[in-house]
DNA sequence: GATGAATGAGTCTTCATTCAT
DNA sequence: GATGAATGAAGACTCATTCAT
């Protein structure tokens, strides 16, 4: 535990410089500064700077698969809207209280090493399978007009990136807002038409979920 | 103008290897031994291997640039819709050619320098603000249902960005399609539903646009 | 002495390591491992690394000065060669019971400190010197033929640490051959010939010494 | 060549250090500081430290390997003795000129790369076996007295290494004089008394070959 | 006495960039 | 213009030793 702690210390460091200045940019005397220990205490807790990066991105991808969960079907279960919404909400509300983990695992973890980039797409690869699934039902269940569901889930991962990626820089932001406007936008960007027709045109919320630039 | 050929051609292998490795992965030497210029050559063109790589951005950005036109209003103009779409396939006409600098533009350009991540940053924020712009006209005229145009520009871009990124991986695709698929993803998710409601589910194409995975 | 035996056992752990990676390629890391002590408790026992490693050659020298006796000369004593033959049978004795200290002392402890180096040279010089005194003795009394002593002796040191080690690496041996080959080898080496004579060319003795490659 | 020139500049600055203070406290700051080349430099011409040493031993093995030759018998060959002595001598002549990396051979290339003491092994075996072969066949010819021939090789190739160890350290030597004295040392250890009976007792030469310490 | 977390000096190695030819 | 040998700053990592508990 009391190693645990140790290691939270020095991970709490390297996340606000990673995200800051990146993987190349940081290195270890960044990293050991800040966390006011010695270059060999460094080196007890992790085996290495990538170690620790990759520890760093674990916690992201890991927290973000458990905030992600499968649709249910069933009696006892929520609407399958209602469970989209609460998975993304899920997901932005870790997103932006962890910015520097938004920042690392958006703007830093791509690119300099085959196996980090196998590992982030891969996840992708998973969330967009997901998503693909449960449009695939819809297709079946009439609720999704007929399109390419792969393309779509793409669509959909795609704009969460960017609108996360926005709203983390921007700092603050209504989260049920900005929840509610991707979640219309992916709903009707792939329902059948003639489900539309009833809704409103705009969730019945207050405020602009991201400044106008 | 024999100069201007010889940048090209270190452009060219430089371009390889950069999408392939990442910028910190490839060396001067790789580059070089590709060209088959001695080291100092390397030197007489470009400032330094940053530079070089800012220049293959500044090609993708360009090129991608001069491909997004504004939409014109006016009796001799095509329809805005046909407008978007022609933009959409210029773009992906262009990325899906030259996949080495979508590969270095997605994968590899972020991350390792804060002037490079603004710029492209900036980039994307111009091309948000263009979509932006069409939405709020769309507004205006009724035809873009209530919402955050600034989140749904974002929507917009993310989608474009994530599928482009799988399209060029999985090699091949028919661009037409897959444009379809973006465009009718992109309009129905910020139309006014009433106006849906004669669509047709589905752009009248054959085929899938992406590989089911 | 319970202090003593805790160091025995150090020792003994370290000799082992020692013998097998030599002493830059062996931590104290695996030292304690092995023994099963804290880091620091090694500090309470040993002053240092190089503390420990001389205490084990120490060992060796030591129990090797104390095998090797000065050659006595008087009515009560046996035979010279006698008592050549049971010198040479105590080091070897010794030297291939204990494998790994003859390893280290063989093959690990030379060339990367200076003072080792020199007491390790030492050892040799005074080794020499006994030979050389039985020599220079023998040729006053006409057994030894003219030769330089003090090559003759080196030749025969040299020899022994040779076929020792060789020995050593091949586990097994009768120790009573490989004496007698040594000691017949060195001497008909510096024996005068008309003594030689009547010699039988070989010791009565079965089997081989080493094993023939 | 220029290439070639340099390496050897290098090599022969290291070899003085690596002989002077072995492989572990040698570092590449003091080789080029000897070689006045800046770091950068060092690594262009050897791929590390590792490597320019096994350079060097390479240099003594194979010049070794060069001056033993096997003995030839025929009409025109030189008796085989004095081919033994040929080849001492010029075992000793490289030896005795080369100083430096008699040290690194005798002493400071064991024990800290398995690897490196195979090389080293694998040579003395070779060396070993050589000198077998020759003993075996003067026993078949009735000139080498029944003995283990292994162990009365190992006995020479260790005799000629301390030898050659000594008369290293106390620069000078008449080396005519000291391959006599080993080459008769060797000669009379395996020879059939019946042989030497005439032999004198000594080369007829003047002067001590090693200083009488 | 025993522990093991912490230390930081010491080294190797890489690689973008320069410059004499 | 072209070359490629030379440069040296930068940075990662190891490991013997110390010391507070």
């Amino acid at each position: 535990m009391e190693r645990q702690a140790r290691r939270e210390q020095v991970l709490r460091h390297a996340k606000r410089i990673f995200a800051r200045k990146g993987y190349h940019r940081t290195n270890i005397a960044d990293i050991i500064a800040r966390a006011r220990i010695a270059r060999g205490t460094f080196y007890l807790y992790f085996e290495n700077k990538r170690d620790l990066f990759e520890e760093l991105l674990e916690q992201v991808l890991g927290e973000l698969r458990l905030r992600i969960q499968r649709l249910r079907i069933g009696p006892a279960e929520p609407e399958p809207v209602e469970q989209l919404r609460n998975n993304l909400k899920r997901v932005l509300n870790f997103l932006l209280a962890e910015r520097e983990l938004t920042d690392i695992l958006l703007h830093h973890a791509t690119g300099f090493d085959p196996e980090i980039d196998n590992r982030i797409g891969e996840f992708y690869e998973r969330v967009a399978d997901q998503i693909q699934r449960s449009l695939d039902l819809g297709i079946q269940m009439q609720l999704v007009r007929d399109c390419d569901s792969r393309a779509a889930a793409y669509c959909i991962v795609g704009g969460i990136k960017e609108v996360v990626g926005q709203a983390s820089r921007h700092r603050r932001r209504d989260i049920g807002i900005l929840a509610e406007e991707i979640l219309q936008f992916g709903l009707r960007g792939v329902a059948r038409p003639e489900l539309l027709a009833g809704l409103p045109h705009k969730a019945d919320v207050a405020g602009r979920s991201l400044p106008r630039n």
